[in-house]
DNA sequence: CGACAAGTTGATGTTACTCAAAAGTGGTGG
DNA sequence: CCACCACTTTTGAGTAACATCAACTTGTCG
């Protein structure tokens, strides 16, 4: 049941991490370390309640999770998917509140992100950068919530999704794991499942896109890019080539 | 032309800052110094351009400027509204590319945001916490886009805005300037400008709201709080006190 | 096999968009 | 002071996108 892609390699949190700058050995140790006692939680659970005191940023080794805001009418709003390497409250170390919970998606193993070296090392670097591209994931998350239609939401999310996955060794050229609901898609992109359901099978129809079991297959990525105006947003170390 | 509110009392910039940490007397001379030399910008001009490198961070003094998202055939989204004593591209130091432009709303005046006396003082705590606290309002401008209907959403804005300026100083029990056009804020909320100005009326029917000229009076902001389900944001610093 | 969650389908209702034009507002120069 | 301009706000009528409600089907797992 686990993804074919992770069974090789690095584990996807280090090569995410390793990714945005290079860590010290006793970092890349003190990673290893925390990951021993990582705990499983299963899909479903709150990995961080609403309104509940944050200790200290976590770290998503694998697994999906989502923060989410629950409005009492029964509406959700999933605001922001999270994979593996993603960091957890990065920096509500000062102020006690959590705007909305973090649920898993799937099982999940979480642990408390450790200390940087200094504050200029490897890591420390490498978490600032996880909360800056974070934000600009929110940004686009907010483009596509006010301005794109219901088919232009779900591939920009697909995009989105693809691109990250790649990071982190969880996605193919042309396929990505997409270990949630229609429900939960709907709830990330603002829509009911019954809309999104219906707009999935015209991205089939339109031979776009395959989706069987819990694999995505993107068959005309570039259309979907042109569609939404894709800017990637990724940045990664080896950035700085000539274009 | 200039808000009656900002006439008293400390600029709304340093209200801001010294309500997020207790700043260090150098801290706040360097903010006074920046302050002279901050050059005065138009309205409509960009600040920072899309996809610009970004030097450093830079501090709001005075105006309204929003981050905006442009879609080639005319769709736009703003993505967050800036107030005075908000930091403009907070942590963007290392990486070279902006998202999403940065154009001001009405004139403003922006200065290079100063440097803390060290890692742990005063001015570096209120410039995480400026972060933090960005970040809680991208997560409900996405709530807001993604579950809440057009009449919902202005009440949400409505109430981010006063709650907001409230702490620099630029808003009464229940009015606040608004130096947005209705396309503005139809821009912000993911709606069309005839949508918007029909829903602004229907709560002047309902006497929820006044709005002339700049100025919008609240006038049942506990219904709106009800509505939306309010969460108030700011951590501030007194917010230890027993409810 | 039975039960429960997820996905699918159809019919109908509502919200918000589109297009188009009119009316109000403020600033500028003659 | 008025005429003019550009911009903003307002109004109306028709339409498209998405929601709602309610089944029905498919899969999965014990």
């Amino acid at each position: 049941m686990v993804s074919l892609a992770t069974l090789k390699g690095p584990p996807p949190y280090l090569t995410r991490l390793e990714g945005l700058a290079p860590l010290a050995p006793e970092e890349v140790q003190s990673l290893q370390a925390v990951t021993l006692r990582a705990p499983v939680l299963r899909a479903r659970r709150e990995i961080v309640g609403e309104g509940e005191p944050v200790r200290q940023p976590r770290l998503l080794l694998s697994g999906w999770a989502a923060r989410v805001r629950d409005f009492a009418n029964g509406r959700r709003q999933i605001l922001h998917v999270l994979l593996p390497g993603d960091l957890i409250d990065l920096w509500q170390q000062q102020k006690p509140v959590a705007v909305g919970a973090v649920v898993a998606l799937t099982d999940v193993r979480v642990a408390p992100a450790p200390n940087p070296l200094g504050p200029t090392s490897g890591l420390a670097q490498a978490y600032v950068s996880c909360g800056e591209i974070e934000q600009r994931y929110l940004f686009r998350q907010i483009a596509r919530l006010g301005r794109l239609d219901a088919y232009e939401r779900l591939a920009d999310l697909f995009l989105e999704l693809h691109e990250r996955l790649r990071l982190v060794g969880d996605a193919t050229d042309d396929t990505f794991p997409l270990p949630m609901t229609q429900e939960m898609l709907a709830d990330t992109l603002g829509l009911t499942s019954v809309h999104l359901n219906r707009t999935l099978q015209l991205m089939r129809r339109e031979n776009v896109l395959e989706l069987h079991g819990n694999t995505v297959r993107m068959l005309d990525a570039d259309r979907l890019r042109a569609l939404v105006e894709y800017q990637s947003v990724p940045t990664h170390i080896q950035e700085r080539r000539s274009p």
